[in-house]
DNA sequence: CAAAACAGCCAAAGCGCTTTGGAGCACTCT
DNA sequence: AGAGTGCTCCAAAGCGCTTTGGCTGTTTTG
C-alpha cells in the first residue's frame, strides 16, 4: 500500500493525501479525518527510504563507534545505550552505529553527515577541545555531547554530571573524617570527566591546606587490573593514602583485591570511596564492605540524551544548550575515619 | 556530484556511469577506466537514499534491542558489538540498533523488514523455539543466529560456541581430581546456552554413575549479586558442593565473595570453574585464586557474524549454516584435588 | 553474403515520497 | 461589478539512483 494506491482510493491527489497525513493546514479538517481514517485502515506506512530521497531526513540517530584491534568499547557504553532505546522505543527511533578506525573517526563522520544517513549525532568521552566536535560543528549536523569538553570558540549542547562537584564533596567527606593522605585513580586524564574529577578533589584538598601529590594519583583505563596495579603502587609507597577515590566501580573491585593481598582491611587502613555508573550487574552495596559512591545513572543519561536529540531533530530544542547533572554522594561502610 | 553531472561531465549516459561503477559487464574496458577514474578524481560518491530507493537495499545490518524498564542489556552486548565493529568498520557497514518493548519485539522486526531498514539481521539469545527466528524466517530476511534455537521444521544459520562440550569438559575435570558433589550456578535457563551447559554436565556425571541434585543448580540472570546469593545457598546446604561451575566471570564474582564471607577457601574448600567470554576489564587470571575457566572471545564471534552476515547480503553465502566453536578449557588455581 | 549474434551505448521509466506553483471556488470588500 | 482574499485541492516537478528495452554499428556464422 503506497500513497498512490491511497490516494487513487480516496479520488484525492497525492498531495493533498500527504499533506492530510503530515498535518499540513492547507487541508480541510473533513478530508484530513478521512484520510487519516484510510491510511489507519488500510495500514498504510509511508515508505521511508522514499520520504528520506525526497526530505533529506532519515528519521535514525547516529553514534560513531570507535574500534580496532587495541580499542575496547567501555561497558558504560550498554548501559547508556539501555537509556537511549528506553525513550527511542517508544519514538520509533532507531540508532545507526557506524563502526569507524579509532585513529581516523573524521572520515565517517563526513561520511554519515554527506550520506545524510542520520539527522543527528551524539558524541561521548570528549577530550578538552575534542576534534570531533569542531567536526560535527563546521559539518552542520545537530549533536548533543555526553559529557563536556573545553576552548572552542562555539558553544555547543551537551549534557554531563558534575564530575567536579562529585569528587569534590567525596573529598570533604574524607577530609571531614581527619584524611589528610588522599589519592585518585582516575581514568584517562586525557578525557574531560577525569579532569573535572581531580579539579574537584584538588579544589577541596586545597581549601583544607593540602594538595594532591604527583606519587598520590593515576590515570589509567578503567579495569579490574589496572585498579589493582594502581591501589598497589600507592599502598606501598612510603607514604601510603589513608583514602582514595576511584573513578569506577570496576576499578574498585581491583582496589578492594589489593589490599586484601596486602592484608590490610577497608575501612580500618583505607577508606574507598568510588564513581558509580549505576550497572544492574555490579552494585557497590554489594562489595565486602559496601562501597561508598558517588552516583549517577549513566541510563539515565541515555535516555535524556535521546530526549533531546529527538526534540532537536524535530527543532523543539534549539541552541546550544548545557545541561548539568548534579551527582549523590552515597555514604556506605568503606570510609571511616582516619586511622591514629 | 552527482551521477547527472558526472554523466554529463563524461559525455555519457547515466546508465553508462550507473553501470561502469557497478561493474557491468555492458561497458567496455576503456570507459570504465575513463569513468572510475572520474569518479575517483571527483570524490563521487552514490546517494544511498537514492540508491536504496532505487534497489531496496540499505547497506546496513540490524539488530532489534529489546528495552524496558525491568530490561537489562547484556555487558556481553558490548564486546560482540566491539568484534561486529571490528568487521564492520573496514567495509562501510553501518549497524541499525533498533529499540523494542522487550514484551513486543516482532511489531519492530515487522517494521524493520516492511520498511527494509537493512538488508540483515542477526539474533542473539535465542531460546528453544524461539519465535524471532520463526518471524525472521517466514518475513524472509536474510539472518544469523548467534546462538542456537531447537525446534524448529526448518533450518537457518547460525554461530556458536560448544557450550555442552564446554561444560562437559570442565565437569569431567572436577570429576577427575575427585569431587563427587558439583554444582551448576547457570544463567537464565530459558535461554539455549544456558540449557547445553547444562547438559553437558548432566552428561559428564552421568558418564561416573552421579547425577546433578536439584539443589544443586541455579538459574539466575548473571550478575554479581545473583552470583553470591546462589553460592550462599548452596554452601549452607547440608551436603554443599566440594566444586562450582559457573556461566559467567561476573558471577564467578560474587562466589568468590561469598566462599570468603563464609570462611572458607578457593581452592582448599571449593574448586570453581567459571565460562569467560573475554572481557577486557575482569579477568580470571586476576581474580583473588586465579580461576579455571572455559573460555571463547564473544568479540571474535561478533566479528565473525559481521562478516558471515555481509557474505550473506552480498549472496556469497547461500542456505542454512550452523557454525560451532570449540572452547578452550583453561586450568588456573581456583582447582584442586577434593577435600577430604 | 544475408542473417544472426554481439558489444557498447542511450533514453526513459521507474522507486514512493514531498513540495512548488498554481487553479477553482465562494466570499468579502470597494 | 470587479478586484481581492482565503480556503481546498491538484498536476507535475523534483530527490538521485537502477534497470528495462532498444538502438547502433561491428563481428561472427551458416
Amino acid at each position: 500500500m503506497n500513497l498512490k494506491q491511497l490516494s487513487h482510493m480516496l479520488s484525492l491527489s497525492q498531495t493533498t493525501v500527504s499533506r492530510a497525513l503530515n498535518g499540513y493546514p492547507e487541508v480541510s479538517e473533513e478530508t484530513r479525518r478521512r484520510v487519516m481514517d484510510a491510511a489507519k485502515r488500510h495500514g498504510y506506512r509511508p515508505n521511508p527510504s522514499a520520504r528520506r530521497l525526497a526530505t533529506g531526513k532519515s528519521g535514525m540517530i547516529g553514534y560513531v563507534l570507535p574500534t580496532g584491534n587495541a580499542v575496547d568499547i567501555d561497558p558504560h557504553f550498554v548501559e547508556f545505550l539501555s537509556g537511549l532505546g528506553d525513550y527511542a522505543r517508544s519514538h520509533e527511533l532507531d540508532l545507526v552505529l557506524s563502526p569507524a578506525d579509532a585513529d581516523d573517526e573524521e572520515t565517517t563522520y563526513r561520511r554519515i553527515v554527506a550520506n545524510r544517513q542520520v539527522d543527528a549525532v551524539y558524541i561521548s568521552s570528549p577530550r578538552p577541545a575534542d576534534r570531533r566536535l569542531a567536526l560535527v560543528n563546521t559539518l552542520g549536523i545537530p549533536f548533543i555531547v555526553h559529557g563536556r569538553s573545553e576552548g572552542f570558540g562555539f558553544d555547543y549542547s551537551y549534557l554531563d554530571i558534575d564530575n567536579e562537584g562529585a569528587f569534590h564533596e567525596a573529598a570533604r567527606l574524607l577530609l571531614q573524617l581527619g584524611h589528610k593522605r588522599l589519592a585518585l585513580i582516575n581514568g584517562d586524564d586525557r578525557e574531560t570527566f577525569a579532569i573535572h574529577r581531580e579539579r574537584g578533589m584538588r579544589r577541596a584538598l586545597a581549601a583544607s591546606g593540602l594538595t594532591l601529590g604527583e606519587r598520590h594519583i593515576c590515570s589509567v583505563t578503567m579495569t579490574e587490573e589496572n585498579g589493582y596495579r594502581a591501589a598497589r603502587r600507592l599502598l606501598e609507597d612510603s607514604e601510603p593514602p589513608t583514602a582514595i577515590a576511584c573513578s569506577s566501580l570496576i576499578m574498585a573491585l581491583g582496589v578492594v583485591r589489593a589490599v586484601r593481598d596486602l592484608g590490610l582491611t577497608i575501612p580500618g587502613d583505607l577508606s574507598l570511596v568510588a564513581h558509580d555508573d549505576v550497572f544492574p550487574w555490579l552494585r557497590p552495596e554489594n562489595f565486602p564492605v559496601p562501597l561508598s559512591t558517588t552516583r549517577s545513572s549513566i541510563r539515565l543519561a541515555g535516555a535524556r540524551v535521546a530526549e533531546r536529540l529527538a526534540a532537536r531533530i524535530s527543532g523543539l530544542e534549539e541552541g546550544a544548550r548545557g545541561e548539568v547533572w548534579p551527582v549523590d554522594l552515597v555514604v556506605r561502610g568503606s570510609v571511616a575515619g582516619a586511622p591514629a
